[in-house]
DNA sequence: TTACGTTTCCAAAGCGCTTTGACACCTCTC
DNA sequence: GAGAGGTGTCAAAGCGCTTTGGAAACGTAA
C-alpha cells in the first residue's frame, strides 16, 4: 500500500493524506483521524527511498570501521558504543549504517557517503592525535561527532570523551599511595589519542611524586588478551619487576591476571592491577565487588550521548559544536593492595 | 555534481551518461571513456536515494538486534559476525544497517523495514528452536538468511550454521577418553537453537558410553564471564564435583578458569575444560598453543558466508534456499588432561 | 536511388513521496 | 452585501536517477 492507493481509498488527495500523517496544521482534526485510522488499518508506512529523495534527509547515520591486519576496530568496546548509539537512533526514528572497509579506503568511504547522500551524519571512531578525518568531514559539510578527541586539531568540533588524563592520574596516585614505585603502563596503541592522554595522566602523577617513568615499564599495542599476557609475563620475568600494572582495557587486564597467576603470584597481594573498565555488557568486571580495581566509564552511555548530540546537530545545523567530557569513577576492587615489602 | 549537471557539462543527455556509467552496451566506447573520465574528474557518484527509488533496490542489508535486560545480543560473537558480513557487503557495494530495538518491538521492526523498503534483505540472528521470524519474513516476501537453524521449523530456508551437535559430541568423547566421568555442561540459554544442539551432542556422547547426564552438572544462561565463574564455583563446591567442564563460550570459559584457580585447583591437571571458540579477533584463545582445548569455528567466516549467500539470493530470487554447515575443528590446548585418580 | 539494419543517442515517463501555490468555501466585520 | 481573513483541500512540480520507446545518423545492399 502506497500513498497514492491510500489516498484513493480515502477519496482524498495525496497532499492531504501526507499532511495529515505528518502532523501539519492545515488539515481538520476529523480528516486527520480518518486518515490515521486508515493508515494504521492498512499498515501503511511511507517508502523511505521516496521520502528521503523528496525531503533531502536520509534519517540515517553512518559509522565507518576500518579493517586492517594491524588495528582491529571491531572490538567489544566498539560494539558496546554502537549498542548505545543504536538505542538513541531507534528512539529518534533514525537508522544506522555500518561500513566495514579496508583502512586504505577509509577516506574514500567518507567522501562516497557524502556524495551518495546515504547518510545525514557520521560518527568518527578512534581518533588519532592528528586526525585528518575531522578536516575531511568539515570540507564535505557533513555533520559529525567524534568519540574521543584529537589533541593536535585546533578547529572546534563536537566530541564526547572520557577524561582519560584525570582517570589515569588518579589511578596512578592510588597505586603510589599504596606504596608502589614500579608501576607498569600497559597502554593501547599510542597513535590513538586516548592512549596518549592516559600516558600523560600516568606520567604526571609519577612526576608529581618525583618519580621518572621507566621506559622498561611502558608498553603500547592493540589491546588484546594476549598482549596483556605477553607483556606482563615479560615484565614480571625482568630483573626489577613491577609491583603494579595500570592497564588500558579489561580485556588486556584478563591477560595480565593470567600472567600473574602463571608466575605463581597472587593478584592483589603480590602484584596490584588497575584497569580501565568500559562497563562492557559481556565482560562485566565481577558483580558485587569488582574483580579489578578500575577507572570506570560506560562506553555504552558514551554511545548514547554521541548519538543524540549528532541528531541535535543535524536537526539544527546552526548549532555550535558541543562537548561532553565524562568523568570516570575510580572503583575499588580486589586487585589492589599495599606494595609488598622489599625483602 | 549530479547527473543533470554532469550530462550538461558533457553536452550529452542524462540517458547516455547513465548508460555509459552503468555499463550498458548502447554507447560507443569513445563516449563511455569520455563520460567516465568526466565522472571521475568531478568525483561524481549517483545519489543513492534517487537511484534506489528508480531501481527499486536499496543495496542495503538489514540486521536487527533486539535489546533486553534478559538477553544481550550485542556481544563480541555478534560483532565478529557483523565484521565478517560487513566485509562481504562492502566488496559487493552494499551497505549494512543495524537496528537496535527493544525485543518487544522486534516483529514490528521487520515489518517496518519491509514496508518502508529500506533494505533488500535481512539476516536473522540467534534463532530459537521455534522461530517465528522465519515465517514472518517469508510472509513479508523479504529475502533472508539465518545464522543458525531452527529445529522446529520445517519449511525450507537459507541458513549458515556450525555443526554444533557433532562438535560437542566430539568434545565430550575426548573428555571421556581422558577418563572423565563427571563432565559439566555450561551452556547458553536453552531456548536458543544452538544451545539445544550442543546439549544433544553432549548427551549423545555420554549415552553412547552408557552414562546418564547428571542434571546437577548442567547449566544454561546468558554466556557472560560471571555466569561461568559462578556456576563453576558452585559445582566445584558440591559433594561430587565435576572433573571436567564443557563450556559454550570462551567468555564464560574465562570465568570458569577464574573459579578453578580460586578453588586452588589447576586447570588442565585437576580440572579439564573444553570451550567453544568462535575465533574472536579480540579474545584470541592464546597464540601458539591454545589456552583452552576448544571446538573452533570462525564466526567471522560464518558472517562472510551468510552475507554472500544473502546477496546471491537477492540477485536471483528464483534461487532455491542454500545451506552451509560448517564443521568445527577440535583444537588441543593446555586445559585438558587425564582425569585425576579417585583418592 | 531506395530500403533496411546498426549504431548511437535522446526526450519523456516513472519511481513514491513532500511541498508550493492556488482555489473553493465559510465566517466575520463594517 | 461586499470585502477581509481563515480553513480545508487539491493539482502539479520537483527530488535525481533509470529505463522505455523512439529517432537521427550512418553504413550497406539491392
Amino acid at each position: 500500500m502506497n500513498l497514492k492507493q491510500l489516498s484513493e481509498s480515502l477519496g482524498l488527495s495525496q497532499t492531504t493524506v501526507s499532511r495529515a500523517l505528518n502532523g501539519y496544521p492545515e488539515v481538520s482534526e476529523a480528516t486527520r483521524q480518518r486518515v490515521q485510522d486508515a493508515a494504521h488499518r492498512h499498515n501503511y508506512r511511507p517508502n523511505t527511498r521516496a521520502r528521503s529523495l523528496a525531503t533531502g534527509r536520509a534519517h540515517m547515520i553512518g559509522h565507518v570501521i576500518p579493517i586492517s591486519t594491524r588495528h582491529e576496530m571491531m572490538n567489544p568496546v566498539f560494539s558496546d558504543f554502537i549498542a548505545g548509539a543504536g538505542e538513541a537512533y531507534a528512539k529518534a526514528g533514525y537508522d544506522m549504517t555500518l561500513s566495514i572497509v579496508p583502512d586504505d579506503a577509509e577516506d574514500a568511504t567518507y567522501r562516497s557517503l557524502a556524495q551518495k547522500k546515504t547518510v545525514d551524519g557520521i560518527v568518527i571512531h578512534g581518533p588519532r592525535a592528528n586526525e585528518r578525518r575531522i578536516k575531511l568531514l568539515q570540507d564535505l559539510d557533513l555533520p559529525f561527532v567524534v568519540h574521543g578527541r584529537a589533541s593536535a586539531e585546533d578547529s572546534d568540533y563536537s566530541w564526547v570523551d572520557v577524561n582519560n588524563r584525570r582517570a589515569f592520574s588518579r589511578a596512578t596516585e592510588l597505586l603510589l599511595d599504596l606504596g608502589h614505585r614500579r608501576i607498569a603502563l600497559i597502554n593501547g596503541l599510542e597513535d590513538m589519542d586516548f592512549a596518549i592522554r592516559r600516558r600523560q595522566g600516568y606520567e604526571k602523577a609519577l612526576r608529581e611524586r618525583g618519580l621518572d617513568p621507566d621506559p622498561e615499564l611502558g608498553a603500547s599495542d592493540e589491546m588484546t588478551e594476549h598482549y596483556g599476557y605477553d607483556t606482563a609475563r615479560r615484565m614480571l620475568a625482568g630483573d626489577t619487576p613491577p609491583t603494579a600494572f595500570l592497564v588500558s582495557s579489561l580485556i588486556s587486564a584478563i591477560g595480565v591476571r593470567r600472567a600473574i597467576e602463571e608466575s605463581d603470584l597472587k593478584m592483589g597481594r603480590d602484584v596490584s592491577v588497575i584497569t580501565h573498565d568500559d562497563e562492557l555488557s559481556y565482560l562485566g568486571n565481577g558483580k558485587d565487588v569488582p574483580i579489578f580495581t578500575a577507572t570506570r566509564s560506560s562506553v555504552r552511555e558514551a554511545g548514547r550521548i554521541a548519538a543524540s548530540t549528532l541528531l541535535e546537530l543535524i536537526e539544527d545545523p546552526a548549532r555550535t559544536p558541543r562537548h561532553h567530557l565524562l568523568e570516570a569513577e575510580l572503583m575499588l576492587g580486589r586487585s589492589t593492595g599495599p606494595a609488598p615489602q622489599e625483602s
